[in-house]
DNA sequence: TATTGTTATACTCTATAACTATA
DNA sequence: TATAGTTATAGAGTATAACAATA
């Protein structure tokens, strides 16, 4: 007999429930999640080609593609083509996708803070850096499977 | 700018790749996600009818009917006509159920402990107490939404 | 010939609606 | 008429394959 509920089994409903309840905060921006997912990533990601940012968010290259021109036509992001190797787009956020970005962010934050505001200061400064931690660590554990 | 990643953000992928690591170990012993799910819950929760069943275990009444099917078939559990309600269903394991279950769970768990165990016994055992606090409360939290 | 981005297609998962049997 | 279970249908999300442009 088990002494602990699974972790996939605690993690996976947790996790959903959560980004359904921040689905209706990206409405009010114009986001979708992969727009937001997007946004998030740009500055962080080296954008080498539209392939390997997608593979850096956990997506793949035909399901962004329709996010992009959204963002684009919004200014929100530019979408050039390199002049080294004119196959290629340069993706950038714009001042205005930036300041979105971090507006929207703030807003998810914040709804995030409606859970973790359960939790002593303490305990959920560890909880956020243990789980940080597991998150960045999971993909190398697991890479074989 | 956020000091933090946002709760879901590192919730959601690793939760995916954990479950994703999980498939590979429930097919050894010819279990679906869902039919791991069914046996996992079955003597916790009360089983009142199938349609509440499923909507506990996060599902809906149409979707579990095929893992039933299957389960019921290779005798893992039982689902009778409730004597004073012919309409329901009375849903059990049976120990031949109840033997399977534990062993995919015991493997499930030890699949996780690849993860765990990179943390400290001590950091180990405050996380999953407090990630176990926010999975019960969450639902609650976000009810509204 | 190989690669980038795009489009087209198929497949899986999920949600909704219709059907039957009991009440 | 209402409810439990089932089946059928439709939709969303995702993966795979084919295509045009560039290298």
């Amino acid at each position: 007999m088990a002494t602990r509920p699974d972790l996939a089994a605690m993690m996976l409903p947790l996790a959903r429930t959560l980004t359904n309840a921040e689905l209706p905060v990206l409405e009010r921006f114009g986001l979708t999640m992969w727009g937001y997912v997007v946004l998030l990533h740009l500055d962080d990601e080296p954008v080498r080609t539209q392939a390997a940012f997608a593979d850096a968010i956990g997506a793949d290259k035909t399901r962004i593609i329709d996010y992009l021109d959204d963002l684009q036509e919004r200014g929100l992001i530019t979408r050039v083509a390199d002049p080294s190797d004119r196959r290629a787009r340069l993706l950038a956020l714009t001042a205005k996708g930036r300041r979105l970005r971090d507006t929207a962010q703030a807003a998810i934050q914040h709804n995030e803070q409606r859970l973790l505001q359960l939790l002593p200061a303490t305990e959920r400064q560890r909880f956020l850096r243990t789980l940080r931690r597991l998150a960045e660590a999971a993909p190398e554990v697991y890479a074989e499977d």
